[in-house]
DNA sequence: CGTTTTTTCGAACGTACGTTCTAAAACGTA
DNA sequence: TACGTTTTAGAACGTACGTTCGAAAAAACG
């Protein structure tokens, strides 16, 4: 019996996302991201209670698309295999999804949202958790009991700093980042996790 | 003859370095500015004629600081030795500069200042020259003139994005580096640059 | 066809912040 | 000590933006 809705939530983070991806966090005003849609301001505040939760589930929406991937990845068998495959899907769906990366890899949490909704909470926990474990699984697989906060380090540099750092110059120009990206990723790991040196 | 200044253009953006560095661009409000300073709004204006223009002149003073040293270090006689000092300058100035870093490495030019000023605008280009004309140089030397655009972007990734890459992490902490990370460059750099493999 | 519920729609309000303006203060010098 | 210049000082103004509010529109159902 309701009236249908025009505009869904989806919709108005999709809106959102395009302005910060542009023009960055300030740039998504509540009135540009209506404008954007053409819809009245009080339709975006009939399903965000404030701007800074629109853009904490924006980000939160962006963070669970990315790393889904990146999860499955690190799951194969073969330990450089995982590895290697985590990384690379990095850079790869930094490539295809320019604009959601440059949501989250231009930005922090705190840029996007000033004060993150405590309502939230939780669920940014959550989130942080998924890839702990996961990349704390790794590290004792490759390292054993013995790794360490050190090992821990090394395996998030080659995993995410890596990849992060090589696309990030080419989102900053808007551009998906070249297949010598993934060249630079792979020796990098190379050198970083499977050789194993005596020094 | 003149009153004596009381406020100086270096301690202003200084106390805008502070706030950046503790709460992101939007927290070097004028009035924040002036506030911890102990300072009247109307001075902050009689030395910079706009908010864009302080926090751009600010910008440009952290890079030049950063630039000397990075610069100093590529012009090594050695090669390897130039490269590997140049990255691992940028690990140890992050170490040693961590509120000027953090202005620097957690957010763009643009995330500073949202409209750059123009009259600011040639001194902008001859930032990015110096550094430029640098690193050519570098690839030069390392690949001759048969390097091309890859060459570059290779020896850019060494020297710049895997350093910050590694350091940023920490800095958003608002901790320096470890001395773990200042391995973690030099294996990369090993592998991407030293080594010279068939593939 | 009227009732009910949800959403649209945009005008209106409050606030935070950049900027301007006018007056007074502080110092060197004549 | 009076004058000229620069700076301090902070109140005042304008604007941009987040948020609220009330009314109208649109469907579903009896």
């Amino acid at each position: 019996m309701p009236r249908p809705p025009k505009f869904g939530e989806d919709q108005i983070m999709d809106a959102a996302m395009r302005l910060v991806a542009e023009g960055g966090p300030n740039a998504a005003t509540v009135a540009g991201i209506a404008g954007a849609l053409g819809a009245p301001v009080g339709s975006i505040y009939h399903r965000f209670k404030s701007r800074d939760l629109l853009l904490a589930r924006l980000w939160i929406r962006t963070v669970k698309r990315f790393q889904v991937g990146f999860l499955r990845a690190l799951e194969a068998d073969d330990l450089d295999e995982a590895a290697l495959g985590a990384a690379l899907y990095n850079v790869e769906w930094t490539r295809r999804h320019v604009d959601e990366a440059r949501v989250l890899l231009l930005y922090r949490r705190e840029d996007l949202a000033e004060r993150w909704p405590e309502e939230l909470g939780e669920e940014l926990a959550a989130l942080n958790t998924d890839v702990e474990r996961a990349v704390r699984d790794h590290v004792l697989r490759r390292y054993g009991e013995g790794g360490g906060a050190e090992a821990v380090r090394r395996v998030v540099f080659a995993l995410v700093d890596v990849p992060y750092a090589a696309g990030r110059r080419h989102l900053v120009n808007g551009e998906p980042p070249p297949l010598l990206v993934d060249e630079l990723v792979t020796q990098t790991l190379q050198r970083v996790l499977f050789d194993r040196p005596e020094t």
